[in-house]
DNA sequence: CTGAAAGCGCTAACAT
DNA sequence: ATGTTAGCGCTTTCAG
């Protein structure tokens, strides 16, 4: 059997209060009976348990995301789990392929788990089992999607600014048609990133054509028949700007078959910097989405949100600044 | 406060135990009761908790890999977090690294979370804490991760055949000046990938030519540059197996960059059909991987080792089939 | 400073 | 068919 709390308290002559008190470094202890005890501890190899009603904190947290599969939410994923760890949390990767009732699941399971809160990565931001679950005493924060008009807190990437940059990049490379792929998908990431770039192409004295204006799902062979069509026309444009990297390269594939070089002839600029970016021929010029800190945030905030349970507290909405990172796919045309 | 089996024994008028009864459909219960039961259940919207000493199921599992950022891990991930889902079962995801002491810290806190079991897919399997843990009364499953001489049941692909399949391919379609560029990794399935196409080579009546065999790290750049110099000679390959998708990207870019053509001036072969086979451009042929199975054998193994706990059990070592698929980057040589 | 004892939410004999 | 009760491993008053 595995050694309690009762062992080490046999073996070392205290009760077991006394021992939960070192163990929690609470009360008042005698230097002596704490040697005894920690020794007691390592010589039974004592490993506390977690799992009790009596405590309250599971150290555990669900993260709720699309899919682990997809490559910008893994690394996200990832960022999580090492703040997350670093805080001594284990993270209960939860992909609901956007589907209210797979979510719905998780969140029961999560529930009856005792996890400590709940990060919100998931697409269906507005599905009611996310709004009921803020609405209950889970602490949970939002992270990468926004859900104006909830009492949640909220990590996001600034996304409008990361557009804004991408536009202007594009700019001041000297394009002037400019084209925009944006993931179809009800999102305001997606959305704000459009409307950033939108506005940066405006501030630049670029017109906006809306027939430059495509969207394609997350899905490569969709984007790229789509890039077809609009590296197909005459006046077809002379950079890109994608929204999801993945779409980017289909626009690539795209470019490759129509043998339109890029970036001598096509410049191209994605979002979010994931291995994607690095891993594309040529390197995709990109935003990249300050994922650590938007990972550390939210455990951060979730933490936070642990400690004033049900006290009245102050809604965060973190947002932090993505960068551009200059590769090689985009470049002054011709 | 969450509302506990008390609460639905009273709005019942049952006693606990009853309602835990109905809860765990054991005992034999009238069918008046259990409906007065299960309503009451439902009013107060009542969710049994599982963290109670009480429970020995935590109906979770602890997934150790060296990095959920890597796609290919992550989909095996995706493929353990389904077939765990559809078992009651959910994951705790345990990036390590391939370092011990990661390793030793997350199955400390699993241990401690009274997790139901754990599967190991992380690189290091030899590691002290590994054995331990395998030497301990947790139930383990190894995944993709062979560990010789160890009482544990384990499930990978058949490397072996797979590197030999990838052999027979590329000889059938002509090749005769054939290279490898395998991970460089202290992993028996690494290994087994080359034995294997060895063997499928010389069967094959292909002479193995030592100075063709390269490895590298699990990075793009320096894969890059492996290639670099193997494709740089003047009696250059014609075709190369690498034993890793990330690296494969690795050798097209470096054929790009010396303006050698995939598939028709050089074929290539991968292994694992990860998204990074289906985004390459030209799309990588590649041995791929029973992901989904192999991630349902785990966890099916996993859940049998729970049942028969302490008692004697056969071990059992599942190996799973990998199969070509034939996409755009291998071709007959000119 | 230390310990006894009452819970936490639930399961599992053991009654009734 | 239903209820009583003793744990499970731990935290936390409350007394000494």
């Amino acid at each position: 059997m595995k050694t309690t709390i009762y062992d080490v308290a046999k073996e070392a002559n205290v009760s077991i209060s006394t021992v939960s008190k070192v163990l929690n470094h609470t009360g008042s202890i005698s230097e002596k009976t704490k040697k005894r005890i920690w020794q007691a501890i390592e010589e039974l190899e004592y490993q506390p348990s977690v799992v009790s009603s009596a405590r309250k904190m599971m150290k555990t947290i669900g993260l709720l995301i699309p899919d682990i599969a997809n490559p910008f939410m893994a690394e996200m994923a990832r960022a999580v789990e090492d703040s997350g760890r670093k805080k001594g949390f284990n993270v209960i990767v939860c992909s609901t392929d956007n589907n209210p009732v797979r979510e719905e699941e998780y969140i029961s399971m999560l529930k009856q788990k005792n996890v400590d809160g709940i990060i919100v990565a998931t697409g269906l931001a507005n599905s009611q089992a996310v709004r009921e679950l803020i609405e209950s005493d889970m602490p949970v924060v939002m992270l990468s999607r926004d859900v104006p008009h909830l009492p949640v807190d909220i990590v996001v990437a600034d996304d409008f600014k990361g557009g804004y940059e991408a536009a202007v990049h594009l700019a001041q490379l000297g394009h002037k048609k400019i084209a925009v792929i944006s993931e179809k998908i009800n999102n305001t990431s997606i959305k704000n990133r459009v409307i950033g770039f939108k506005e940066g192409l405006h501030v630049s004295g670029i017109p906006i054509d809306e027939a430059f204006m495509a969207d394609s799902p997350y899905d490569l062979s969709v984007s790229k028949e789509v890039s077809l069509k609009l590296l197909s026309r005459n006046d077809r444009p002379t950079a890109i700007f994608v929204t999801t990297e993945l779409l980017a390269l289909g626009v690539l594939q795209a470019a490759r078959q129509l043998h339109i070089t890029v970036p001598s002839s096509l410049s191209l600029i994605g979002f979010d910097n994931s291995i994607l970016a690095a891993i594309s021929d040529p390197q995709l010029t990109t935003i990249a989405q300050p994922t650590e800190e938007m990972g550390e945030k939210a455990i951060e905030l979730l933490i936070g949100g642990m400690a004033r349970e049900k006290q009245k507290k102050v809604i965060q909405r973190v947002m932090l600044s993505p960068s551009l990172i200059v590769r090689d796919s985009a470049a002054s045309p011709l």
